[in-house]
This record gives C-alpha cells, structure tokens and sequence, in this order.
DNA sequence: GCAGTGAGTTGTATTTTCCAACTTACTCGC
DNA sequence: GCGAGTAAGTTGGAAAATACAACTCACTGC
C-alpha cells in the first residue's frame, strides 16, 4: 500500500472492514434470528468463545449491537442489533440467495416465508424503475476509476 | 463443534465459506470492475501477492473464476468472472449501500447511474410482491430452529 | 450441599497473513 | 544490444489471528 497508488475507495471495502471479518456475519445472523445469549450464538454458530468475545465487543463499538443487561451480580447481557444493525439484513438475505442457488440446490436449510404468502424470492431492484439492480449499471466517482 | 450440537445448517455459512475470507469479496469487486489482470487487481484492492494468488486459485476451483490465457511463453492469465461469480454483484451492490449510508455518510467513493437514467438506489424485494423483503418474513426449515 | 448453567478468561498450539525480496520471461526505447 | 520496465508469480521469515480445551466465578434448582 505503500508505493506507488493507494487501493480504490469502496464503501464494499468499508463495510467488509466493521463486518467482513470471520463469524461476524454469522454472529449478526443469530441475532436476527432472535439468539440473545453468549451461549446460543456460540451454539448455532460453531465460533470459539474467546473469538466470540472479541467479535461482540469490536461490534458494540462499531455501533451494530447494543448490549442490554439482564441480571447483575453474575452481570450478564442480552444482545442485540441496532437499527444499524438490523440493516445488514439484506446482506444476510442476499449472501443466503446466491447459496441456496448454488451450494444447496437440492434443498435449501432454510425458506423464508414472506409477508405477502409466498415464499420469498428476494431481488435487488432499482428503488426507481424497479428493474434488477445490475442491469446495465454505470460507475461513477472518485473510487469509480479503473486504471 | 463435536459435543453436543452442530451449528445452524444455513446458505448465509455455506456462502460465506467460499467467499467470505479477507479479500475474496475485493476480489470479486475488481473483476466485476472489468479489472482482469494480477497486478491490477494488487494494485485495487491492497492485498498481499501471495495471498492473491492462492484466493484466485481457489475462486477457480470453486467455479467463479475463470483464467484466460493471453500470451503464453510468459505464461498469462486473464481472471474473468464465470456466471455464478456474476452473480455475487448483488451482495457487492447490497454491500455498498450499507457502507455508503453509515459509514460514508458524506460522500460515497462511487456512485452508480442506472440503465434507467436515475442514480442506482438498490433495494432487496419480495419478486412476488414486491414489498421489502425483510418485511415481516418468517424462517421454516431444517436450519431455522432456534433453540 | 452438589450438579448444572451461563459468560467469560487464560494458555498454548496451529494457521493465516503480511511484507519484502527474488525470479523468469519477455517488451520497449534509444 | 542493453538496461529499464512490466507482468505474474514464488519464497522465507516474522507477526498476527484463530482454534481448542480447561479453568473461573457467581449464581440457580433440587
């Protein structure tokens, strides 16, 4: 990084800095599914304890989850996401699209049932137009430049 | 992982065992950029020379890159992405968006003009319905327990 | 009391990552 | 034709992160 040009700047970069380190996603996942607890999250998502701590802390710091306490004397804590948090769903939803099609397409572990009644297929769309995200998208801007 | 339980079977895991290590994703953010040659993709994402290689041998052998050859005797390669990688743009799309709105609040580094002529506003729905997809949407299956 | 639960902490072994330097095989300018 | 530059790695050793198991502390329930 030294020498020469620096690498492009990118909120994916950015983001994957605070999230993209291993188990975190998974840690976030839990507690979108509703695990509160140390123990749980270390069940669910196989993460050694030590990492999990470390993990929680650097997350409660980064603002994605608060840390509520349920019992003093042993002090103990709940955790759980903030509303920027709960935001990286989306993240979860995607990541869980792209593996059910093409790791588990015999049967996905999990189906999520959407509000609506059907069984939600989850796409990324033009907040505008409505059509698919990746279609025909252009890059601009200083992190834009391809050299 | 051996006594007891085993963790949650879950796509988001299973996704992020082939993508989720340091890079992968930077990776595949150069790629999708058009950038298809070794040195640019160190010079785009600052990572190690080392570790770029065994990250794109292993993209390779998991089907979502492609290596071209461009001159031989030097013996090049070009990395391309294969349909499968081409799908990862989503969670890259999805990714920024998160980035751009709390962590680069002021100025994202990129911005994208959709085919439709609006600045690119990237939103996961419902296919069916079209309403956000973490709209009350529940978990069934094998992997949704929450013990 | 005594087993069990919950949330860590600690110590050590193993793996990864980082970094800089080196290599090979050209191509280009003069 | 000769040295500089480009391109894509490879290598070796130091530094950091991860894994794993065992231990602690403060209860709770029987």
């Amino acid at each position: 990084m030294a020498k020469g040009v620096a690498p492009r700047e990118c909120s994916v970069a950015d983001t994957l800095q605070v999230v993209g380190e291993r188990w975190t996603l998974l840690i976030i996942r839990e507690l979108l599914y509703g695990v509160r607890r140390f123990d749980g999250i270390v069940r669910n998502t196989g993460a050694a304890r030590d990492i999990l701590t470390t993990r929680l802390r650097k997350l409660e710091e980064a603002g994605i989850v608060r840390r509520e306490p349920y019992s003093e004397h042993p002090p103990r804590y709940e955790y759980h996401l903030t509303a920027k948090g709960r935001e990286l769903s989306d993240v979860l939803t995607v990541l869980m699209k792209w593996g059910d099609r093409h790791l588990n397409t015999a049967d996905p572990p999990v189906r999520w049932i959407h509000v609506c009644g059907e069984r939600l297929d989850p796409v990324v769309v033009c907040a505008h137009c409505g059509r698919p995200a990746n279609e025909g998208a252009r890059p601009i801007g200083r992190g834009a430049l391809t050299p």
